[in-house]
DNA sequence: ATTGACTGCGAATGATCGTTCGCATAAACG
DNA sequence: CGTTTATGCGAACGATCATTCGCAGTCAAT
């Protein structure tokens, strides 16, 4: 018959009822409830495929398979395959975004800026997203509509590190080599090559991390005193 | 209805070695020669689509097109698409790697790491290549074939890089501030980070590249005397 | 001059792509 | 109840994909 067994013929239809609700967790849901539930089901699935294939090496026949979905149903959600793709990327950039929010909260500036690109990499690490990252990355360097998407979360994240900085230079706690305008996107830009290359999956431990990190970014940032650069 | 139209009377095979000839200059090649020349040719016009494309994004007949080569001319050189990706990684590695062994030239340990990445981002950056960068660093997460060629040349890079810091660390000039195994790998991940990034592109001056560049690596390898942090 | 290997063309191939559509059922509303 | 709207299926669509093939011309060696 067909291969994609995630489908169900007319005659079953009678357990239609039953499969689907399975997946939503058997719970009786509102119209509007239930479409929120079958997007987020189908943005996993494509992420899945996603991270295994890339944006461009995943059809959708793919996608559908994974979400057990027919194409008809599934174009129901979303309208194209690019209108996934800038999902996927919106969804990942936001999570990403979050993990620079706890900042405010560290003994010391570089604390801060270590913690936040430690928790960067873990989260990357522990749900196999290197490979998303990259796409990412990969598919902003000549996807405007990507890149857009890319410019605007990152760009919230980049202006709030910017601040944090701004604040500790004019407390007078560091002396960055560099104007902040520049040394933003450079700390992006490595831990964005850290996070890519994902060394703690290929066995570099998290300590070494820690102290290569914690060495390189104090220094940029050059604390101006000990408590500073206290390392917790 | 266009029976005819392809087939070459012996008239016009006049025109047949003149603008078959032109590609290579009108010189007169040997049979190597000119296969090399070719194939060469056909690379940098693969190179050129894979960069405004990327490997998936880009077709045989797109190639075709960007090397004025017909399909039947191009498989002739190339027996499959993965073949020529393949190559394309190879080449790119090659040059990559090249940059690198330039290092034991320079007036201090610093100065090798901090010039080989600064030439390795200058030549990214000129040539426009961030995004082939970006693409095989992609693809090497998940397609096995394309991790193995860069495991190959880059392992070569590795090792050169490990072979001079271990060197630079028997006569006491440094104190890394962790084993050679881990940082040389995340000295790499870094660098990568920045050449995707291509900051020289979005602005961002080369001397503070070079001055940040250096504040990291000096506080990652740790030069023991001023002579071997020197800046020149 | 003849031969045989090499090179190149471009139409054609079967597969697969993203997407659509007609149909059927389920849920919501009267 | 009947009607409408939302949801889902899966065959089918035209386009495009990587690749093949028969043919013909060129080149090197005889």
């Amino acid at each position: 018959m067909f291969a994609f067994e995630g489908y169900m013929s007319m005659e079953e239809s009678f357990f239609f009822e039953a499969a689907q609700a399975e997946p939503l967790g058997g719970q009786a849901y509102s119209r509007a409830e239930r479409r929120d539930l079958q997007s987020q089901r189908i943005l996993e699935a494509a992420k899945t495929c996603f991270v295994r294939s890339g944006f461009q090496g995943t059809s959708m026949q793919q996608i559908c398979a994974e979400a057990a979905m027919s194409p008809g149903g599934l174009y129901r959600y979303f309208p194209s395959k690019e209108s996934l793709i800038e999902a996927i990327c919106e969804v990942n950039h936001r999570e990403d975004a979050e993990k620079f929010a706890a900042m405010e909260n560290s003994a010391s500036v570089v604390d801060g800026i270590v913690n936040c690109a430690l928790a960067h990499l873990r989260f990357t690490h522990e749900h196999g997203n290197a490979p998303i990252f990259a796409e990412i990355a990969t598919e902003s360097l000549r996807n405007d509509a990507i890149r857009a998407i890319g410019d605007r979360c990152m760009g919230e994240v980049h202006q709030q590190i910017r601040d944090y900085l701004g604040k500790a230079l004019d407390r007078g706690e560091i002396e960055p080599v560099v104007e902040l305008e520049v040394l933003v996107p450079m700390i992006l830009s490595m831990a964005q090559g850290l996070a890519i290359s994902d060394l703690m999956g290929q066995g570099v431990p998290y300590e070494s991390i820690e102290t290569m990190l914690r060495a390189a970014t104090s220094a940029m940032l050059r604390p101006v005193d000990a408590a500073a650069a206290s390392s917790d």
